[in-house]
DNA sequence: GACAATATAGTACGACCGTTCGTATTAGTC
DNA sequence: GACTAATACGAACGGTCGTACTATATTGTC
């Protein structure tokens, strides 16, 4: 890693955890030059454009997901056990990753869903990609025999997006202590709905 | 109605649809001079502070939510009726409050979720309002008898909220043109599960 | 219509923004 | 150790930001 690739990292490790607290947005020059202890000039360098920076946080922060989230599920046996896995990493990821803002994907989707332009793309990508793996992983637990044939998978990751925003809401903006413990009650009952039928109890 | 309330909910109008496209946080006082046809000082006289102006636009967008969403919503009966029409109304408002770039609430909530200021607190006060409405109607659809007397209204009022913000995102970000569709089948089947149990078909 | 109050415009300010440029320093290679 | 390319710096630019102050225009009242 020769020492140009070496501060570029460095400067995103603090780029990602300053727009975790201001956005990707609201991410400066400026600011992040100081944080980092270098001129403006020398980390604009590394760049070349505001929106490159901007850029290169979200895959960033793509990747760091993907490690923290996702990898590690995925070494859980297929079916509902991996998708419990990635509910439960999901939730606990901004912890996990040091986000002291909030999950910066997330705050990127609200802030660039109006705006065109490569970073809004970026996003897109980046939350359609999220919606393809849990539709992965469904499918595979109606493979396995756990949840009903006909459940409609699209619908099912709808909703599971939906209980983890909600979530991130409760917990960052209204202090709610019972968030987690919501989501997961949402979580069940999703699966459940969508469950092969077991002997009556 | 003085002249200076007049050009003041002139300038609140015009705002209130730019910060559907740029955020409350976004808003500029220049720009949003040069859209009103005044100049910064004379618009700035108004209000004080950027801060001001921008609880304002907070505020004006919380009434309205109030007047299109809230209140033709109650004239309906109370119980499922009622709720039902407050999610229609509610998927719908950013089209009839014409706001070209979403919900201005749930963007601020996702902008100074992590701000701490009068801001974020307005934006608070606002979502919790919202939840203690969904509580008081749900618990009214449990009084007729619509819904079981064991329905965790908390948690009801939880997932509706996560419906809508999955929603809003889907359609926003993803262009998903199911997400209507989408939002009312997961209605729907949160309603069915706390049901009263009818005679089995 | 005079007068006070209100409302608007004009100008200027200091701070920060992203970006450019020329130059100094440093790292990697022979 | 010399030479080159990569890397970092400092200063400056044009712009926009929110805000303060002063002066002019407009409004509402007697």
């Amino acid at each position: 890693m020769s020492k140009g690739e070496e501060t570029r990292q460095a400067i995103l490790d603090e780029a990602f955890s300053m727009a975790s607290c201001v956005g990707v947005g609201g991410l400066s020059i400026g600011a992040l030059a100081e944080r980092t202890h270098m001129s403006k000039s020398g980390l604009f360098a590394h760049f070349g454009s505001k929106e490159e920076l901007q850029l290169a946080v979200l895959r960033e922060s793509q990747q760091r997901f993907a490690d923290i989230v996702l990898r590690p599920a995925f070494r859980q046996p297929r079916g509902l056990t991996r998708l419990r896995a990635i509910v439960l990493n999901w939730l606990d990821w901004t912890r996990e990753a040091c986000l002291p803002g909030g999950c910066v994907i997330m705050a990127a989707a609200a802030e660039f869903d109006d705006q065109p332009g490569p970073l809004r793309e970026e996003v897109k990508n980046g939350l359609l990609a999220m919606r393809r793996t849990l539709a992965e992983t469904i499918a595979k637990a109606i493979e396995t025999g756990e949840l009903r044939p006909d459940t409609d998978i699209d619908q099912f990751a709808f909703e599971l997006e939906g209980i983890y925003q909600v979530t991130q809401q409760s917990r960052r903006l209204l202090d709610d202590p019972d968030a987690d413990r919501r989501a997961l009650i949402a979580f069940d009952r999703l699966v459940r709905d969508n469950a092969v039928l077991k002997e009556k109890e």
